[in-house]
DNA sequence: GTTTATACGACTTAATTAGTCGTATATACT
DNA sequence: AGTATATACGACTAATTAAGTCGTATAAAC
């Protein structure tokens, strides 16, 4: 439990590859997959997803790539991990409210408290902070 | 991911049941699983490893069940749920330094960094605040 | 027009989680 | 003593989720 998966964990590498960049300068996944030795495939398609949300650039054709966007220090962490996750939360119920046991559950609400705490905490953090 | 699992979801709401008990009153397995709708065996595995770890206390026989312990509020929730899911970390390698990967990995100390947060926070809430 | 990059859905495999079953053991009660 | 009812616990199966692969399309540099 209380895991990250490996999408976020490739996800992570490769934003701390990019940020080591020069501005503007490209990374291709290629480049990321070989020099942390994970899968090509599996980092494209986060990559991909990541662009699509404007949290990185693509760049297509021969000495294509991606880069970082500049504002990466105001993207915060439940919404990069809500990106490529779904939501965030110890239980379903923090979100989609309609469980059957909703009136005989005695534990919502603490669960939601811990749930708080860990989401305003990645709300303080940004992607930026990632760089070491 | 940052799930919790249906077991330690389970325990805690038999912990919960247990809580509003007048002290010494024993509630059984069957008690919990009916009354909450959950699974009657699987709830039985978690409660019987609760109580090898004396979280809780077990009276077999007829009659018998399960207690809560009065120091139930000593007892942290990072301990708990490593009781019932092993070590609680986002990555493996908080625990396990033997990653292949370690000296090319540039995001294990903000990851860490992260990790600590959350186990930190978890360390100061105890059982006993489980109750609503 | 060929090469090399991203885009993206469909698919397969692997790993983890959830749930079940059989059997043993302790104990209250008749 | 014998029966009923509770916990104890390992082995097993089923379901779900995560990880990884593949095929094909599209954009752009040369």
């Amino acid at each position: 439990m209380l895991k990250i998966t490996r999408k976020v964990e490739y996800a992570l590498i490769a934003i701390g590859h990019l940020q080591q960049k020069d501005a503007g300068q490209l990374a291709t996944t290629k480049e990321i997959a070989e020099q942390f030795g994970i899968p090509q495939e599996l980092l494209a398609k986060t990559l991909q997803k990541l662009a699509r949300e404007k949290i990185i650039q693509a760049v297509k054709g021969p000495a294509g790539g991606y880069r970082i966007r500049k504002d990466s220090n105001t993207i915060n962490m439940t919404r990069f991990f809500e990106i490529l996750e779904g939501p965030v939360g110890l239980m379903d119920c923090y979100f989609d409210t309609d469980c059957i046991q909703l009136n005989t559950c005695n534990i919502r609400t603490p669960i939601n408290r811990i749930n708080d705490s860990i989401r305003s905490m990645l709300d303080q953090m940004t992607l930026a902070d990632i760089t070491n």
